[in-house]
DNA sequence: CCCCAGGTCTGCT
DNA sequence: AGCAGACATGGG
């Protein structure tokens, strides 16, 4: 295995929490190293304290995958300037949940890879979507070893039959895969297109695939195309906003907000970097059996 | 047998 | 534009 050292301005970084927390899917831990599929290899990562140690990419490429080139202390201090300027107040509940989430990052996946993973998602959860995932690879993914597959390319996925690939647990997301993969086979540039728009119309523009709605496509943002002012809204979120956060946005609704004024009050209130907030909120790592609410009342 | 999950689409007002 | 229902399926 290659290795190198993380630097000062790299640190905090924790890798298990930035593979196990939603934001990828279908990689697996056995005892302290990662696999899975990135850009079309098969990647191994591990981290012993500030070491990183890899393997099936270059040093230049497991930098970029893992966000280690993000200015961390810069974000957090960029988000906490906005809270400030916005409430006049620091934020104890981000606070608490950053403190449970601290050295997470935002990964840089493979679009193709990224979106498929997300229309998978919908109305699903963290557990069934890699198995999802790990199934798709195994009976349609391009072969890389002989029992590791990497994502199917947008040809093989266009042309596979739907009774089938609904036997990887896809359900009646099928038909979206299907046709979302004519279409980005049929649209070759549409990735490049895409990377060279601006926010809102790079989303409208994913909006327009089947299977993409306003949350699908603010996880493509935020975690393939480095919008890290997308904020993806889902059911964790929406009712942590609702909860702690109803009375600073200025609104006439009462009860259920829109997707819309829950991402842009999130852009507002903790600036360019709401998706990395967002992830501090979402993200925490011992929350995932019923602790939502405990550690972190205000004051 | 119930409700929930990193939602989207369709078809009504 | 905004709002219910339908949609498959595993987990708890």
């Amino acid at each position: 295995m290659k290795s190198f050292s993380l630097t000062e301005s790299q640190l905090p970084f924790d890798l298990d929490l930035s593979l196990s927390c939603g934001q990828i899917f279908g990689w697996k831990k056995t005892r302290d190293t990662w696999k899975g599929v990135h850009n079309g290899s098969i990647v191994t990562i591990r981290q012993k304290g500030i070491l990183i140690e890899y393997d099936g990419l270059s040093q230049q490429d497991v930098i970029r995958f893992l966000g280690l080139s993000d200015p961390i202390s810069d974000i957090i201090e960029s988000i906490r300037e906005h809270i400030i300027a916005y409430k006049g107040s620091p934020d104890r509940f981000f606070e608490t949940r950053y403190s449970q989430s601290r050295g997470l990052r935002i990964l840089r996946q493979h679009p193709w890879e990224c979106l498929v993973s997300f229309i998978c998602s919908a109305n699903s959860n963290v557990s069934t979507i890699g198995k999802r995932i790990n199934l798709i690879l195994g009976r349609y993914g391009t072969s890389c070893t002989l029992f590791e597959n990497t994502f199917p390319d947008p040809a093989v996925l266009s042309q596979c039959q739907e009774p089938e690939l609904r036997e990887c647990l896809t359900g009646y997301r099928a038909p979206y895969l299907i046709k979302t993969a004519q279409y980005i086979h049929e649209h070759p540039d549409f990735f490049h297109q895409v990377r060279k728009m601006e926010y809102h119309q790079a989303k409208d523009t994913l909006m327009n695939l089947p299977g993409v709605g306003p949350k699908v496509a603010d996880c493509v943002l935020l975690f393939a195309f480095e919008h890290l002012n997308a904020v993806p809204v889902d059911i964790r979120i929406r009712k942590i906003i609702e909860d702690k956060y109803a009375s600073l946005i200025h609104t006439d609704k009462s009860g259920k907000l829109p997707y819309d004024t829950i991402g842009g009050f999130c852009r507002e209130y903790f600036g360019p970097y709401a998706g990395y907030a967002q992830q501090y909120l979402f993200a925490t790592r011992d929350l995932e059996k019923g602790e939502v609410t405990r550690s972190a009342e205000l004051p």
